[in-house]
DNA sequence: CTGAAAGCGCTTACAG
DNA sequence: CTGAAAGCGCTTACAG
């Protein structure tokens, strides 16, 4: 008996088709078709459409994804590229996607190794899908011309790229010039900033828009004192540890880093060396994520709006594959900083 | 001109079909049906093999994925249902599940409010993709109930529920009692647990597992002292602050935490309050995180290798995927507990 | 309002 | 070794 239930439970289920509705409600796989998708406005009577939906209630009928993808020429998929999954920063972007993306979409992931950009096969591959949609998180211009998508597309985090297709951006450079404000209105003369390697635009405009803002509040930064790792707590922590001896030779009290995950990497060292935060240095990150106000002391991080990036995107995108016009082919999103103890005592 | 590149740009470009490639080689679109899938052993000549793959490299040809699926009645997609992505722990998991499906399968994820399993409904949709295989991470039998896959499927993380389906567990248990072990060597006797309100089963194993352990080495539980909370920083940090008023009344030196989620809101209140970790009150959690390593002090946690987890899964689920049977239908994975600061004041 | 039919792009027996 | 043809499940003009 038990291994009869089993047997029985792993049976692929018999698909049930269009056809097979169409037969039990007395009509034709067009009137089928018709009243699965809502295209009934005086085209069906409401004797069909009741006898129609009456079997396919008893059928337990859905429509086929992959025939009607094949049948429009496009599926409902939304294909999401992003360099990396792992961040706590991304899963958030996902939640917002999801959310204005709404049920219509299904939401496909494409995941490589973390920092990396799926290939030009990778991404033919993907496209082979008919996506309706496509997102890019954190693009850069190579992977972008290798892309030569031609449906609806809508790029995230991708300062500089709003020409080649419409773009959801943050405004990192405001917060970065609040943070210089900030440490140069705590009396920090000499900072280092500790960037990430990826290649990223973002990157690239948090540091410049930092050390600006830096100079012109009369702070100095060595060029020597911008070491650089990949988004890792361990790498940064190693950086810092080589770099930290230097640095108080030469009287560097504060550090501004290109991500928080660097921050955490500088606060575990430091707290292995006896550095004292905020005392003896001063760090602060980007993002913002949701362990800085846990950590200890609370890390005084650029604030960025995770979740309204991917709501955003999400909502730009469903206009284009509804075949509305964008009122807007760029959006800029707020940065602010948020001020904890690493940077200052009495904060938290 | 400049519209007129953008015009370009955006114009979607012309499908490339078999049959395009089979008038350009001088051959039936059977053949290069063939050639592209690899099938060509004793069935095509070496001259139309390089004939086609002259052609299909010249095009830029790419099967279709939507037309090859519908024939074969099955595509290539994977999906992973999960309740919750914002999780870090999940992030690893599946980067694991990635690297063992390979570049064959297209990975898609189910994502849904945090700690929600798609509705039947939505279930049914997604399974009109034809996926070739799914994974679903930490179910509950009703959601499973409501499934009923016909094709290949792994759980993951699914205590109890090997019977249902393959699944690749955890030994939650192991780690648990470790916890106990840990603590009751450091001398506490009255201990508190913080819970996590989501129904999953891993939960009740690990409170289960404590709680047994921890009366068999003489510490006490009061069953009042077990609040539950969503797996978030803030929820955990009230329910905390809610509690500690009367856990240090009647004694309680120290907290297991559901997950590391947990302990950061303990470990943030505790600051707050001036609590002193570990020597007024031992905290420590579940899952290891990242952030575990660096928070301060140090997060004692149970390590649970998740990205083993998602390579496991995938690996089991190919096999099935690929017509093979399981050498075993269930996979059990170590944890082991690392002690940090927040139990032992000498630890980091 | 209704249904027969073409077509989406591919795969796979089948006959040669 | 090769190709014509059926079929996967649906959608959409089209003729009525």
């Amino acid at each position: 008996m038990d291994s009869g239930e089993q047997v029985q439970q792993r049976a692929r289920p018999r698909r049930v088709t269009a056809a097979m509705v169409a037969a039990r409600a007395g009509v034709s796989v067009a009137t089928v078709s018709l009243v699965a998708n809502g295209k009934t406005a005086g085209r069906v009577s409401e004797d069909n459409i009741s006898r129609v939906r009456e079997a396919i209630a008893e059928l337990g009928y859905v429509v086929d994804g992959i025939g009607s993808s094949l049948a429009r020429g496009v599926s409902s998929i939304v294909i999401l590229v992003a360099p990396d999954i792992s961040n706590p920063f991304f899963a958030k972007v996902i939640g917002g996607v999801r959310e204005s993306l709404g049920p219509t979409y299904q939401l496909l992931l494409s995941v490589t190794e973390s920092g990396e950009f799926p290939k030009a096969d990778d991404v033919r591959k993907l496209m082979s899908l008919r996506p309706a949609g496509l997102l890019v998180d954190a693009p850069n211009a190579g992977f972008l011309a290798d892309l030569s998508v031609g449906g609806p597309l809508v790029l995230l985090d991708a300062p500089g790229l709003a020409s080649v297709a419409p773009a959801v951006n943050l405004d990192v450079a405001h917060g970065a010039r609040e943070l210089a404000a900030h440490l140069a209105g705590a009396g920090h003369r000499r900072v280092a900033y500790l960037d990430s390697i990826t290649g990223t635009e973002t990157f690239t405009i948090r540091r410049e828009a930092f050390l600006a803002e830096a100079a012109a509040r009369g702070m100095s930064v060595d060029p020597s004192h911008i070491p650089a790792t990949t988004i890792d707590v361990g790498e940064a922590a190693a950086a810092f540890a080589a770099a930290w001896p230097e640095w108080q030779r030469e009287g560097v009290t504060a550090v501004a880093c290109a991500t928080d995950t660097h921050a955490y990497g500088v606060l575990q060292e430091a707290r292995v060396e006896g550095v004292r935060i905020p005392e003896e240095l001063a760090v602060a990150g980007f993002d913002d994520l949701p362990y800085s106000a846990t950590s200890s002391p609370g890390l005084t991080s650029v604030h960025l709006p995770a979740e309204l990036l991917g709501l955003k995107a999400g909502e730009q995108l469903r206009r284009l594959m509804e075949g509305q016009a964008l009122e807007q082919e760029e959006l800029t999103l707020e940065s602010s900083l948020v001020v904890r103890g690493s940077t200052v005592a009495a904060a938290t």
